[in-house]
DNA sequence: TGCATTAATCGTCAAATGGCGATATGTGAA
DNA sequence: TTCACATATCGCCATTTGACGATTAATGCA
């Protein structure tokens, strides 16, 4: 039941649905997340956390960066079928889309930058 | 989203859940499930509106009776999908199988009364 | 060894959540 | 109509949650 209800938790905030349906697109570090979403950085990361925690999103260190992507749900049945069906779900929402199409303004600065 | 973030928070807190996996063993009436979950009366009142406006679960009359039942989901594709997967997952929850074997006993009252 | 950059953690605050008892509403029986 | 019973709503309280800014790691570069 606690698993079920951490992953349950982690996906019931429109702001970490939105993390999960952006990493959809491209791995993403927080700077980026913050920037696309207008949070600050300390939320973003608490965010991140509970995602994580959740099974949801994997991380990685890549520099001084911390590269989040979509986990690959070996920890959770449940968040393995949330991932599944988040993979088709909410692909008509609006606000989504303009969120992915400004994904590449907010990650310009990661992929010139001569650090990777 | 809006849709969605109902139904993950319908299903964020473990008692909402522990009713949705009863029902899946039969129809029950609110003093049922209160009996079962061992809350107030008030406060089952307040989960079933939260499960209900998810479209999670129906309601019927049945004289003083409000009889709670699993929705078929037509309301929305991502309840209709929670309650697929949820009619396997936490099989092996442990206090869940103890409620549903208690949920005779807190059902006798309604299925012996004449008002039936 | 500093210094700049990125992310995590801490402290704080307002709002939401889950719980309760008391009260209101609705239904059927007397 | 009046009463009893089941449920819904209201008001209240403690805890949790999501947000922020400030601070503290952690990393790479000069």
């Amino acid at each position: 039941m606690r698993t079920f209800i951490r992953v349950m938790k982690a996906l019931s905030d429109p702001n970490r649905v939105r993390v999960v349906k952006l990493l959809q697109t491209e791995e993403l570090c927080v700077c980026e997340i913050k920037e696309v979403l207008g949070l600050a950085q300390s939320t973003v990361s608490k965010h991140m956390k509970i995602l994580e925690d959740a099974g949801l999103v994997d991380r990685k260190r890549q520099g001084t960066w911390i590269i989040y992507s979509l986990a690959d749900g070996s920890d959770s049945a449940f968040a393995k079928t949330m991932l599944t069906e988040l993979s088709h779900w909410l692909d008509d929402d609006g606000e989504l889309d303009r969120m992915c199409k400004a994904l590449p303004a907010a990650a310009v600065q990661r992929h010139c930058s001569p650090k990777i």
